[in-house]
DNA sequence: ATTGAAAGAGTCTCAGT
DNA sequence: ACTGAGACTCTTTCAAT
């Protein structure tokens, strides 16, 4: 996990190209890159050893899959100091997908993704009010997701 | 991407596992589930038959890319009727990563990861102003992640 | 650092159950 | 629908440059 690493632009090449489609191989990406298959390897053993590639995962609908509804929570606290002891409340509940800690109206903001509206009400109601530190809730229900994809990297 | 698919408790597990780690072997997998290689191999292509699974992205950590300063922005539209456009004109910001058409105070949310505070401000200053149709925003900034992770799916 | 080839490991297909 | 084995493809290692 090193950090000081020097990335060219290959490096950054490779990266965009494998967030999008982590199924190509060495051999296909370095001919789309003008390197060998050998190449590509070394520099991917590169990112993986300094953490900067994670690994791989499996893209899936969650739309697809029944989870139809995700909703952004602005979330007050009593007070700022229970940031962590709410946050580890939160990660114990399997809709919260995303926890931050934030500038502005809110002391934080987290997203969670229910099967239906009956599920949001639940979490909402039932799991969210009964931990300690917060305060008051503002719900932000999407309606449609137009995109969502990766930060397009600059390769340079 | 046919829709009406019955996904039985084994489906649900390999998803649940592969959404966190897709480079297990299918041989690794099968043994964990309890059946072999061969039925990892034809469940994965039943979904990605289906839809399901979209594909397999590289996992990268941003932050050690030097992408650091994550916002969220809410969009007052002044009109609701706007929303494509203005969306249209969003995808072609490379730094925002998401865009929903939501309820509440705001008609869209965004989300949008920049190198700097700099290029934050850039982006807010310049790219969002200029956007025909977008009436206000409200910027929340985040000062760190709790944790961010895929919905934990029940396997049944 | 990159290459190309050989070794090793994984995916994919298919006949049998 | 699942299995196991064979064919095939990809990853990984390594000697040479």
């Amino acid at each position: 996990m090193q950090n000081k690493l020097h990335l060219d632009k290959l490096d950054y090449q490779i990266i965009q190209e494998m967030m999008v489609n982590a199924e190509v191989s060495y051999a296909d990406l370095g001919k789309k890159l003008f390197v060998s298959g050998g190449t590509i390897h070394v520099r991917i053993k590169k990112l993986e050893d300094s953490g900067i590639v994670q690994g791989r995962r499996l893209a899936v609908d969650l739309k697809a899959l029944g989870y139809d509804v995700v909703a952004f929570i602005g979330i007050y606290l009593e007070k700022s100091s229970m940031y962590d002891a709410v946050a580890k409340e939160l990660k114990k509940i399997p809709q919260v997908v995303r926890v931050n800690y934030t500038t502005g109206n809110y002391g934080m903001f987290i997203e969670i993704v229910c099967k239906d509206i009956q599920q949001l009400r639940y979490v909402l109601h039932d799991e969210l009010q009964k931990i300690k530190g917060i305060d008051r809730t503002e719900t932000i229900i999407s309606l449609e997701e137009s995109f969502s994809r990766n930060v397009i990297i600059a390769t340079d």
